[in-house]
DNA sequence: GCACACTGTGTGCGCCATACACAGATCATA
DNA sequence: TATGATCTGTGTATGGCGCACACAGTGTGC
């Protein structure tokens, strides 16, 4: 094997120790700049958080978040890594579809305690520790299904992608829900004008069904089950085709 | 009514014109923005896209810009409605499956053509014309359906999701393709150096069986309609459902 | 006790979005 | 036809950003 080394990040995050070197100690750890970083994401958003600002939430130098992070990218996988804690562990009495229900929840709940993750610019698939178990933990749920590996692979990922999807459409995730349900009447006001009947029958169609009121805190209640419940059909569907 | 405009931009995406005004007239127009924009975006991604680049493309200053867009949002919007021509005219003849499966290959293209609308924060739902002519092209193609309004709008949201999803996901999008499968194969490699069986039997399962050649090219191809089928396979047990 | 690798720091560069003031262009109106 | 309002593109300036680099001090292994 040559020496294709992890980068850094991935080799901290993993636990992986250099031995005693000389030099002075480091002044605090990764998961400090993490805990500083997710801190200003939670609060403002994922443009709240720069290096000079983390950096001044720590009480040290922009520069010294160098030392610990090879480049703003790494800042983020280290977020990442701290946002995403252990994942749900699945009751083994459930079946297949609770327990991936229960899984996709957890995620969706991950997402709406860190709205910032869906801003993070993804560039390379996932490595770190945490977003390993919460992989296995996901292919976990489909033990005891006739699926291959690689099945259980695409079904965790169909229902990655669905959670990650429809919390992007309710990411006008103001923490306010005054602020989502006038954004929302604002929408469907100008949906409302600009879909006419006769060029966009179809939008307009379902413009015309009245709304459900408190529709914004419904959505995630009734609508993200109902969505998901479409996507474990399909799976089913595979599953029962695949024991004939 | 009140006076709840629309925004500048949006305005000018629906050719809303303003009467005849003093002053001289304008150099050139937002499309001219937009191609210049989608051409430094398709070369570089949309990194290479600042507000200098664009302006020095069309030959103008800078500042020049903010006469035609009132921020770089603006500039997303104008982009991602340029990137999405016309959407496809869907077949008649075909059923509602036919129909959605040519909606979501013509998006997926669309995405590979312009990887960069991945990148793209979104803050706002869709209101320019032509978003709003694909929303109504995906809708109509579950025309003579028993679906509710509601549920079109369910199912079609969840297709668009699937594509997206999936396409970020091969969104290590290189345009090389040794690239691509380069990056796969440093990939798997540290995941089997990481995932070892005991602590991620899940994943080291799915790592076991081994991985066909040419993967990268043959993911759009077969994978994409594998994972999409199941999507449908959850909508058609909906429909079914809907009429007992 | 020495050499050296490491620490946090300060300075500085190039790029970014964009606020603002300005001179010239052009239309509606007188 | 003259004029004033209002638009145009431009130049300049500001505050922020990520990060390269050189530096002085610190602690470890020899």
């Amino acid at each position: 094997m040559d020496e294709n080394e992890l980068p850094r990040v991935l080799q901290q995050l993993w636990g992986i120790e250099g031995r005693s070197r000389p030099g002075p100690k480091p002044a605090f750890h990764i998961s400090d700049i993490a805990r500083a970083a997710i801190k200003l994401a939670d609060a403002g958003g994922l443009g709240a958080v720069s290096m000079s600002k983390v950096a001044a939430e720590l009480g040290f130098t922009t520069m010294s978040l160098y030392r610990y992070v090879d480049a703003k990218d790494d800042l983020y996988v280290v977020m990442l890594e701290h946002a995403f804690a252990e994942p749900p562990v699945l009751d083994p009495e459930l079946d297949w579809r609770g327990r991936i229900t229960a899984w996709a929840e957890a995620f969706r709940d991950a997402l709406r305690r860190h709205p910032w993750i869906l801003q993070i610019p993804i560039q390379e698939p996932p490595l770190s520790p945490n977003q390993l178990a919460w992989m296995e933990s996901g292919l976990d749920a489909f033990d005891g299904t006739p699926l291959t590996p690689q099945d259980r692979l695409s079904a965790m990922l169909l229902v990655n992608i669905y959670v990650r999807g429809t919390a992007q459409l309710t990411a006008n995730m103001r923490t306010e829900p005054d602020e989502v349900r006038e954004a929302d009447r604002l929408y469907t006001e100008r949906l409302t004008m600009l879909a006419t009947p006769d060029r966009f029958p179809g939008i307009a169609a379902t413009l015309e069904q009245p709304v459900d009121e408190g529709y914004a805190g419904d959505f995630d209640a009734a609508e993200f089950g109902f969505g998901l419940n479409t996507v474990l059909d399909g799976i089913h569907t595979r599953i029962t085709r695949q024991t004939p």
